[in-house]
DNA sequence: ATATCTGCAAAGACTTTGCATGAGA
DNA sequence: TCTCATGCAAAGTCTTTGCAGATAT
């Protein structure tokens, strides 16, 4: 692995991709994949301008654009009225994960368990969709909302 | 029923609830119910403005998120920047459905299809994640994207 | 009569865009 | 060198808020 481009080689990735790699992009998938939990934009500038206090928010929300349209990053809409982005970490599916949300607080779990079942009624519903309605189905979103153990004892 | 309502007795459940009820909640509600597709807030202000021309957007806004916070309607992000609003129509899970949404022209479809084997899953899901992570769970999102037979063929 | 609702205008929050400057290859 | 990337400021969207006047009960 090149030295200074952390794991995964983004800079040959971006250059497959007619991008340039700078020092802005290298510093937003630095702090995404060091990130524990969903980051907003702002999250992310924030963290950033600690260590590259040049880097302004629009080139954050234009590498945010780019990174999720390179697949690399996954945009997510908590019903906060702002995106959090995480990586998406791995090709098809690994990491594959949904979130468990707390209408009190906020929180955002990222559940792996029960995925086995999920898949098997997901390509089944997939499937039974794509047939019915002619779609192409290329994603889905699940999200589970309730009340975490702190929320609901109050 | 009395006259001039609607459907269902909202002037009781309103008064019941200590709200008032007036033309322009009336109207909002008469909006939905007659609609075929999932409206933003300002698709049912024009559609109201024919009708009812004195009503404001920010009248709108406030009528929708009471009638949400009613249970009489749904709020959905589709990810578009804007909400969509939609009648819950009837009590617990009538007409539960869920989003196939075209990611090329934004086309959203309700699927009631296999609904049954969702929820069996997804009951099944939910005792798992109640337990594990001590949460409550009171609702749940799905949503498949995917292309349009349109789309697809461009 | 009076507490609730409403319209208007303004503010707020997040995100995108225009344009001149700066930087990668 | 030459295109792509960036910062700044401004604009754009959707939504919420403040407040005086209107309305339902």
């Amino acid at each position: 692995m090149p030295r200074g481009f952390g794991r995964g080689n983004w800079h040959g990735r971006f250059r497959g991709c007619g991008y340039r790699w700078t020092i802005a992009r290298q510093s937003v998938l630095d702090v995404l994949g060091k990130a524990t939990r969903h980051l907003s934009a702002e999250d992310i500038y924030m963290q950033m301008h600690k260590v590259n206090p040049g880097v302004g928010l629009t080139t954050i929300y234009r590498t945010l654009e780019l990174l999720v349209q390179m697949g690399i990053v996954i945009k997510s809409d908590f019903g906060e009225g702002r995106a959090r982005y995480e990586m998406a970490e791995g090709p098809k599916g690994l990491n594959h994960h949904h979130h468990l949300i707390c209408t009190g607080c906020g929180k955002v779990i990222d559940y792996t368990d029960f995925i086995d079942d999920e898949v098997e009624l997901l390509q089944r519903t997939e499937k039974g969709l794509s047939k019915k309605y002619n779609f192409k189905i290329s994603n889905h979103l699940i999200q589970f909302y309730g009340l975490c153990q702190v929320c609901k004892n109050k």
